[in-house]
DNA sequence: ATCCAGGAACTGT
DNA sequence: ACAGTTCATGGA
């Protein structure tokens, strides 16, 4: 992480391939979000750094990411978590040139890294809530999915109050062990989501699956079938969680729905590719399939309006 | 209405 | 290994 501290503020800066409005657009995809909200420019984001809530407004100034605390300036251990959060959440370890020479060379990612360039992928560093959003969406249409969210994290969630306004805290895993499956029943979660959901939050629980647990595995390989030895979580929840949280480029959620669709409106084509054919695409993505799929469902989101 | 949605587990071959 | 079936609910 290259940051500095200025006590009342933090300042972080991204490597030169970046574009802080264009992560913003992703950012600002739904208006169901609960988890940030977005005004003139920044990006509002609660944290709990050290048992204590943190209200961020993140915004960009000349060449930094500029991080303010509306409600109380942070201890220095705290403003440091928020920095190391923020660059994960930006996915600013990532070396986007190389993708950027990748896709220079493919005509399907040609355009896209052009069109947006500087896009992130839009992490999720909390392994419970990547997971746990990865289910959510299973199966159902992303309005429904953001449905499901907000019910669960209003229902579970810490938040704070900050000029009539709520933030919201994804629930923590000790939170949910404890409750039963009619408890997301509730919710409108099928039974199978909640039992799916009741599992991971129990094995993380017990210490046995933790961020740092996977990321130790020796290759990207060990990681995906770890994921997928846990019930709930096939070849598309592995791939996606290893994309938005685990910081894998190379993770390829090669049958979802979204990507099909943006490769069949890229193609004007009628009907969406099949797998054989998607594969034939990405011949050339070596390492770089996830900000490829990214980047494609970027380009869902402009169709729209 | 009907088909589908940012799938996964289960069952039978 | 591979294909078909079941789960469940709201969106378009």
């Amino acid at each position: 992480m290259n940051w500095t501290d200025h006590e009342s503020y933090i300042e972080i800066y991204p490597p030169k391939e970046f574009n802080f409005d264009e992560c913003l657009i992703f950012l600002g995809r739904s208006n169901q979000e609960v988890l940030h909200q977005i005004k003139e420019g920044s990006v509002f984001k609660l944290l709990k750094m050290k048992g204590s809530l943190i209200l961020c407004k993140i915004g960009y100034t000349i060449n930094s990411i500029k991080v303010v605390f509306p409600i109380s300036i942070p201890t220095i251990d705290a403003r440091k978590k928020v920095g190391e959060y923020v660059w994960e959440w930006f996915d600013l370890d990532q070396d986007l040139g190389e993708y950027y020479q990748v896709a220079s060379q493919d005509k399907v990612l040609r355009s896209l890294a052009h069109k947006y360039y500087g896009l992130r992928i839009m992490c999720i560093p909390d392994l419970f809530e990547a997971l746990v959003w990865a289910i959510m969406g299973q199966q159902i249409h992303l309005t429904f999915a953001y449905t499901l969210k907000q019910r669960f994290v209003e229902q579970f969630g810490e938040f704070i109050t900050f000029e009539g306004e709520r933030f919201w805290l994804f629930p923590s895993f000790e939170n949910i062990a404890s409750l039963n499956v009619d408890d997301l029943r509730k919710l409108q979660f099928t039974t199978r989501k909640a039992e799916y959901i009741l599992g991971i939050a129990k094995e993380m629980e017990s210490g046995r699956l933790t961020k740092e647990l996977l990321l130790q595995k020796q290759d990207v390989h060990q990681v995906r079938k770890s994921l997928m030895l846990i019930r709930g979580i096939g070849a598309w929840t592995a791939d996606y969680v290893m994309m938005k949280c685990l910081h894998q480029a190379s993770a390829f959620p090669i049958a979802d729905v979204g990507l099909h669709n943006a490769l069949k409106n890229l193609f004007g084509h009628k009907e969406k590719p099949t797998i054989d054919e998607i594969e034939e695409y990405a011949t050339n993505w070596g390492g770089w399939q996830a900000y490829a799929t990214f980047y494609l469902w970027r380009s869902l989101y402009d169709k729209k309006v």
